[in-house]
DNA sequence: CGAGGAATTGACACTATTCAAAAACTGTGG
DNA sequence: CCACAGTTTTTGAATAGTGTCAATTCCTCG
């Protein structure tokens, strides 16, 4: 964007606190406008008909919610929460879609940031249909430590419920409870409360790929 | 896109015939461009590493194959096979590319497509993990008609293999062959030798919403 | 401390995959 | 036109994987 596009969005850009629970916007809301996380971590969802949550997605700092609604100019097909406290910033619809059409370099790179989330949307359908669920908390686990990090105890830094943790991975959630005690009955992984700490991360990786 | 640049496009466009079973392009491969099907039906697939092949979205006259890799710059996360004899034509990279760099509007458009995709691809990872095979089935029966049609004797007009309609699914080549077989036996659809035709379509969309 | 939600566990029904074998279909060369 | 070889489609039976319901136990917060 040039300086002048900046500025206009900075000026215009309204900032929000949100917290752990809480929604930014819910499945079907008609969006305005889009939200950048500058901090905090949020859960996309989408309500499946038989009255599950399924999480499609977990964005960070840096990711930005709802564009993909804003552009097709529909009503949002995810809802939004937060899992940890967050702080977002608002821009407005007609900005994006004034810079969109004036700029087409912006242009380009929002179109390549959505060329890799459908990529990785594609690497979902596979894993959700051709691995067991297994191997999807195994992957998870995998996944959350290399997007979250983990703390000096070697926890997790991203603490979801269980219930969470099977939405992501697609699952009920006892299942889900089933598995995490089983790869910490085998030495996988270690507990503390609700936290997850990775213990032997080759194992579990060879537990992801099925073995 | 402008007059110049569409008179550009259509004299570099390359015109492809393929055959039922044939590839356009193979994951991993690097593309120069992207396809247009102008008639015809390409799976789009990707290589599970359990050795399986998920197909991940199924294409016909009107839809452009290779836009997300050429635009992401990578080379392809998917394979793209006919299963139905094709006609398609070329665009090099580098029209594209630079329609997209000198039109605001083209970009736009394209964006518009992709944010549509990404929701398609959001339905399909709810499905996958939220239904079971059998709801599945039913539901790709209903995607088949309402996108390819069907002939006048009420057959499906887009005939899949059941590995592939396993492949669409999710699931072993037997598990889909079996419900095929319940649903038949419950009037639910009829069978030509490879060929299905939906009977019911009200008990099918039961089936596929769970009853 | 008590209430209410979260996590865990057991038992059981149901779903789906796997391996093996039989039957039906397809194209080909005599 | 038929017989053969190679696929694809079907079916069976055994096994493994998941979901559901109900009952406890744990935790956390007011």
């Amino acid at each position: 964007m040039s300086k002048a596009e900046l500025k206009k969005v900075s000026d215009t850009k309204i900032t929000k606190f949100v917290k752990k629970g809480e929604a930014i916007f819910s499945e079907g809301e008609k969006l305005n406008g889009v939200y950048c996380v500058r901090d905090g971590v949020s859960k996309l969802s989408k309500l499946s008909p038989n009255g599950k949550d399924q999480i499609v997605k977990l964005a960070t700092q840096g990711a930005v919610l709802g564009q993909r609604s804003v552009i097709a100019q529909e009503t949002s097909n995810l809802s939004a929460v937060a899992v940890k406290d967050m702080e977002v910033c608002f821009i407005p619809k007609d900005i994006i879609e004034e810079t969109l059409s004036s700029n087409p370099d912006f242009a380009v790179e929002v179109l390549r940031h959505m060329a890799h989330d459908l990529k990785e949307a594609d690497d979902v359908i596979v894993n959700m249909s051709q691995k067991t669920v297994k191997q999807r908390v195994a992957e998870a686990f995998i996944y959350l430590r290399d997007n979250f990090g983990e703390d000096k105890e070697g926890y997790l830094s991203l603490t979801l419920s269980r219930e969470d943790i099977a939405n992501v991975v697609g699952t009920a959630t006892e299942s889900a409870i089933r598995i995490i005690s089983d790869f910490k009955k085998l030495g996988l992984i270690k507990t503390s409360g609700k936290m997850i700490g990775i213990y032997d991360e080759k194992r579990l990786i060879e537990m992801a790929k099925g073995h």
